[in-house]
RNA sequence: GGGAUGGUGGUGGAAUAGGUAGACACAGCAGACUUAAAAUCUGCAGCCCGAAAGGGCGUCCGGGUUCGACUCCCGGCCAUCCCACCA
């Protein structure tokens, strides 16, 4: 009686079975090896798309592979559940923050179980629970106390009408995404965290990486950035101040012909009173005139402008006076936030100089051709030194460390490493956010709390005014005792960055609900590091050298061990477009898992998602190639159909006697070798293993017509559930059961490929002629080179093209190919 | 401007130690079943010449190494992504 499979009470049926049963859950103390697998959590935005299915897809079919290969998995999920979104719902709309967000992780939650994952819900984890941002509020105490945390004044966005500082995301054209006005840089005094310590070891330990895309570490090695230069100090005349410059190209010294200050530099106000009025006055207007840019206007779109001082340099070396111009192009937040000038040999100075009327000045190190001939652009390579008194004749290479120990001789330089990479700013002004555990005492200024003193709760059922941060308008909140006098203190009203709980709960996940330390090591032993991680690519610097960094400091503090870097293997999926557009709600061409699911069915969707590309790619939803995955999962019911019910407990491989046996039974162990090779070498290109299910479920359709009762057959219906079962584990398990079987299959080890039946019996030996195919003989395996010499000479074709001719060389690869080289 | 990655039929892709290019699928065409359609099943299919046998060309372009190159090397072009006045 054939029935046509039912996938939507079938799939329901499933999920809540092996979730009754609780089949995914990971206990630690199976004696078996560990394997952990990571998904980057979610933000609970509200609705899961296609592409949010992709990542999870994959990352299960990884999970369930590793399962079936013998390993305890970790494989679980939670909600990055602080943030900005919620907050500007509760603005718009009048919803609580803490409503939306736990709305959206509902439904998130039934739509992450609707597809079937195999996620161990028992350590689900939500960043926005007391629970959670406790332990924040600890970590953070103890990187105050190491001194990684630490507050100063700093330049941000601040929009003057909201009074508020705007993220940069909210900073559009210059103004306020809300209000419209322009935004301003203030300075302020922000919360940070002294990543800078660690940039060394985040840059080399990069090599220790190799699971992690090439890409992804390069860029994190250009983030931070690190260059080696010489620090040193210009005089300035008619001051005592004196100006410290840096520079990689310390050997073209000799070229300075100015110096350029940041607008902010806090040398400017001694600068002003050796000069002029009129210049003093120039310098403050040009100062306000970039007040109102952003970084971004201020360095990339605008021209380089500049406004000399009045006031003079001194070149250490030379003695040369030189003039001290102010510019947008120097930024007061790298380096010293001062430069020495050098239009000969930098492009920037260059393009500086030439608008400002600036001499050019002397080469110093000309480039290789005619070293009398002018330059027409200015040249950054090395060379030999001219013009440079006892320096010149040295090599660029030689002359910067002459240089740097002359400097450093006359006690005005050093050598120096700098970085790219600034501490990272984690206060923020809102409301939706772990609050950060520091009181400001009237009596004792700065006091960090106690570990009792924990959780400081975020109040619930704020107003939201628009109007600056809620936390600051709350009494109750606000008011508070100083722990160490008890007198009269003010709680710091900033929140942190929501970076600072994503970068340390895949640790939480092994120890959610421990009340008394944010998880304990021997959890950390068993389970660190992660695996395999998977996320998106937008995550390469900013998440993942956070996260870097905290393990570092964890690891320091012994509270992790073996390898100081949290995730072994990185693997970035693609995203997925919809007939090649980029889904958005505001086109209305999102896919959702919801619509899906109901009309093609879980299974087919998790089974394009991981066929139409590699998971690395870019992939395009279409609706043609859904359909086709439809008629796959139909054509794999069919198949198996007329065995439903039969006592067939097949286990052994069955002899195959006849060509088409022999192929069938091969081509269930090429899928099992493809779908374990792909696991093993971390590859993950499912795409090819579920192409050889394909053509296995075809040649099965057939065998299934033509050889109804042959053993092999039986054999391979029974082995489809289990080499189906990390792609499409509904249909695999309703499979499983429906042939007779009583435990689930997801619990059962992965077909194991075998030697003999992937043998093949018969081979296309491929025959060419000065290396092009001449013919194509069949033969069975083993052939000898002469064998296999006498075999082509059979063929006309063959003969034709050798005839009149001398083979002078022959090349044999093994039951493969035979190359014949004439003349 | 710097860096990374990639360029294969009408389309997505396969070819993972240099050895049959285009597996598998989508779209297409033809046939079977059906009163018909859908569904399903079978077959065809890189381009050019040829009735066929067969031949020529073919993995962005130009060179090179090799008996043999999608694969390795050199030079170019194009595309995508990231960073971009970092001294």
């Amino acid at each position: 009686m054939a029935e046509t499979y039912d996938f939507r009470s079938v799939e329901r049926a499933w999920q809540q079975r092996w979730e009754r049963d609780g089949i995914y859950h990971a206990t630690g103390d199976s004696g078996r090896p560990k394997y952990y697998v990571l998904e980057m959590l979610p933000y609970p935005s509200g609705d899961l798309h296609v592409g949010h299915a992709k990542n999870y897809a994959f990352g299960d079919a990884i999970a369930r592979m590793m399962r079936m290969l013998g390993y305890e998995v970790m494989h679980p999920m939670g909600w990055d559940a602080f943030g900005l979104p919620a907050e500007n719902a509760a603005i718009a709309r009048g919803i609580d923050p803490a409503t939306w967000t736990a709305e959206n992780i509902v439904n998130m939650q039934r739509q992450i179980r609707l597809m079937g994952t195999s996620y161990d819900w028992t350590r689900e984890v939500a960043t926005c629970e007391p629970e959670y941002y406790r332990w924040n509020q600890w970590l953070f105490l103890r990187l105050y106390e190491s001194g990684l945390a630490y507050k100063r004044e700093a330049p941000v966005n601040w929009c003057p009408h909201d009074r508020t500082v705007l993220a940069n995301e909210q900073v559009i054209d210059g103004r306020c995404w809300r209000c419209n006005h322009l935004v301003e840089r203030r300075n302020l005094s922000q919360w940070f965290l002294k990543i800078t310590d660690f940039a060394d070891r985040l840059l080399a330990d990069l090599d220790t990486l190799p699971g992690w895309p090439d890409r992804t570490r390069t860029m994190q090695r250009n983030w931070i950035g690190r260059s080696e230069v010489v620090q040193f100090s210009f005089g300035i005349e008619g001051l005592d101040d004196k100006l410290e410059v840096f520079t990689t190209r310390i050997d073209t010294l000799y070229g300075a012909t100015y110096v350029a200050l940041a607008p902010e530099h806090p040398v400017i106000p001694a600068i002003k009173t050796i000069v002029s009025k009129k210049n003093a006055a120039a310098i403050d207007a040009f100062a306000d005139s970039l007040k109102s840019k952003t970084e971004l206007e201020r360095t990339s779109l605008m021209e380089k402008q500049g406004l000399f001082t009045g006031a003079y340099a001194i070149n250490p070396l030379s003695r040369e006076r030189i003039p001290i111009w102010v510019t947008n192009y120097v930024l007061a937040e790298y380096g010293t936030g001062a430069i020495g000038g050098v239009p000969a040999h930098d492009e920037r100075d260059w393009a500086f100089a030439k608008d400002n009327g600036i001499p050019i000045a002397e080469v110093i190190v000309p480039p290789d051709r005619d070293p009398t001939e002018p330059l027409t652009e200015p040249y950054c390579g090395d060379g030999r030194l001219i013009a440079s008194d006892d320096f010149s004749g040295m090599t660029s290479v030689r002359a910067r460390e002459a240089i740097a120990q002359r400097l450093i001789a006359m006690g005005i330089g050093k050598k120096a490493v700098n970085t790219r990479l600034r501490d990272w700013l984690i206060s923020r002004q809102r409301y939706w956010g772990t609050p950060i555990p520091i009181v400001y005492c009237d009596t004792c200024g700065e006091v960090p709390l106690r570990d009792e003193d924990l959780p400081v709760l975020l109040p619930g059922h704020v107003k939201f005014t628009g109007e600056g941060s809620p936390l600051e308008q709350i009494e109750s909140f606000v008011n508070t005792t100083c722990p160490r006098c008890r007198g009269h203190a003010r709680r710091e009203t900033d929140t942190m960055d929501t970076f600072f709980e994503s970068s340390w709960y895949y640790l939480r996940y092994l120890d959610p609900h421990d009340e008394r330390s944010p998880w304990e090591k021997p959890h950390a032993d068993r389970w660190m590091n992660v695996d395999q991680y998977i996320g998106g690519a937008e995550h390469t610097v900013l998440h993942l050298l956070y996260s870097r960094f905290f393990y570092k400091f964890f690891h320091d503090r012994g509270w992790v061990t073996g390898h100081d870097e949290p995730f072994e293997r990185l693997f970035h999926q693609g995203m997925v477009l919809y007939n090649s557009e980029k889904m958005s709600k505001s086109r209305g061409n999102v896919i959702g898992i919801d619509e899906t699911a109901e009309t093609n069915g879980v299974d087919a969707m998790r089974l394009f998602l991981l066929y139409v590309t590699p998971p690395e790619d870019t992939s395009d939803w279409t609706d043609e190639g859904i359909s086709g995955r439809v008629r796959f999962v139909n054509r794999v019911w069919r198949a198996c159909e007329p065995f439903f019910g039969r006592d067939a407990h097949v286990h052994d491989i069955p002899a195959a006697t006849t060509p088409e046996e022999k192929a069938l039974l091969r081509g269930v162990h090429v899928v099992a070798k493809s779908a374990i090779d792909e696991t093993t070498t971390r590859r993950f290109h499912y795409n090819t293993t579920i192409a050889k299910l394909d053509e296995l479920v075809n040649a099965l359709t057939s065998a299934v017509q033509k050889l109804p009762d042959a053993a092999v057959t039986a054999y391979a219906v029974h082995a489809l559930p289990v080499l189906l079962a990390p792609f499409a584990p509904h249909i695999a398990e309703e499979l499983w059961h429906r042939l007779g079987h009583e435990k689930s299959v997801h619990l059962r080890p992965y077909l194991q490929p075998d030697e003999s039946a992937l043998e093949v019996d018969e081979i296309t030996l491929v025959v060419q002629v000065n290396g092009k195919i001449r013919a194509r003989v069949s033969a069975a395996p083993g052939l000898s080179e002469d064998e296999a010499l006498a075999l082509a000479m059979e063929e006309s074709n063959v003969r034709a093209q050798i005839d009149g001719k001398q083979i002078r060389k022959r090349i044999y690869v093994a039951d493969k190919l035979l190359n014949l080289v004439v003349s």
